[in-house]
DNA sequence: GAGTTGTTGCACTGGTCGGTGTACTTTCGG
DNA sequence: CCGAAAGTACACCGACCAGTGCAACAACTC
């Protein structure tokens, strides 16, 4: 499992596969035109990994990584200290939606990787979904059941309602542009993101407010 | 645009080539095989589509008529005279979600479709989209909405209900199994659509209860 | 039953692509 | 400055595949 060759040309190959694969999906992805894209020779990429698959796996594992980092950020920031919680949770979500943007090449992998869900083994799946949107939401619970101990929220079940609020709010966006696919106005988004974060506060915010 | 050659053969094609984008995908499956699927000579599937291209797109949008067809049964059934309105948006979600398992070929079709959303002509996809999941969550509002009017959701916007309906409920399924794809035990499917009802309940129902 | 239309099987083309072999050059640590 | 490790350029193999051409065959129509 040690990596062999040299760093930097991983470095390259990697953010070189991401683009391509992003672009033209797995199959459509030829491994010239990664080597083109990474500006390294192929015959290299064959020394850093074993065949396509495994340098699709770890360009989908590491970008899955890079993604929920930055939204583990992103909850620190927004969810910490609460002072208006509905305009908190609207800051929170629309940074949220951003990062679909942030990471465009990741996001069109993940379309290629879930068209693929059926031919990649087991535990690469789980280890991809382990690391990235599995997380995303489940990591979201504890600040949420923080937000609940001050009596902001009711909540039999932090996770759930991680869940439900994901659901509402991003997922909604993640589907109506295929993870940033398709273009979708600002407006439309946040209206999106508004309608959502309103209905999950009706959904659990505490009786008397 | 008319269609040429023998109706029967075409529907043969269109079931063989559903089957097969499904199980390979739309850049593995191979027009041979789609062949073999359909019996039915290779020459004769470009006699009724122009290429490979058409034909996944004839597959793609029939599939989805077929599918909001059947949705659109289930909302007849479920919610057009209500009983116990939480029991019965259950009893729809299930069924609903019960779908996915009953069109296995045409949803392992639509995550190629999504994988190829950038490669689709913008027509075409616009078309599946007006046809499949547009539709399906845009027809539950009127259902919603006759609901409301009996007094028992309070919404300030049908489709907007509709949408977080969908969201909450089979869009959660939908997207922890992949379209299906990854098996989900009853009970957790269970869970997850009681837990999507009730916090639907709970943002939309009228304060006297 | 003649003619048209559709279907079949098969060979074939032109192209793509994953992966390898090899001989040469570059990089870098000691 | 030497030697090993890594990278490069390029030709190459075998497999696969979309789409076509063609000749024989079957099935409807009038």
């Amino acid at each position: 499992m040690t990596s062999t060759g040299r760093p930097e040309k991983r470095r390259a190959i990697l953010d070189g596969a991401r683009r391509v694969f992003g672009r033209d999906g797995y199959t459509r992805a030829g491994m010239d035109a990664i080597a083109d894209e990474a500006k390294v020779s192929k015959r290299t990429i064959y020394n850093h990994f074993a065949d396509k698959e495994q340098l699709f796996q770890a360009v989908a594992v590491e970008g899955g990584q890079q993604v929920t980092d930055a939204i583990k950020r992103l909850m620190d920031v927004h969810l910490l200290k609460i002072l208006d919680l509905e305009e908190d949770l609207l800051a929170f979500t629309r940074d949220r939606a951003a990062t679909i943007g942030e990471f465009p090449d990741h996001f069109a992998l993940v379309r290629a990787l879930e068209a693929e869900v059926t031919r990649i083994p087991r535990p690469v799946l789980d280890r991809w979904i382990a690391v990235g949107p599995q997380t995303a939401h489940e990591r979201l619970a504890p600040y949420l059941a923080k937000i609940a101990e001050r009596g902001l929220l009711t909540l039999d079940d932090p996770e759930t309602a991680a869940l439900h609020f994901d659901q509402l709010t991003i997922a909604t966006v993640v589907r109506r542009t295929f993870y940033g696919a398709l273009p979708l106005s600002p407006e439309e988004t946040d209206r999106i993101l508004r309608d959502g974060v309103h209905a999950f506060l009706r959904a659990y915010r505490p009786a008397s407010s």
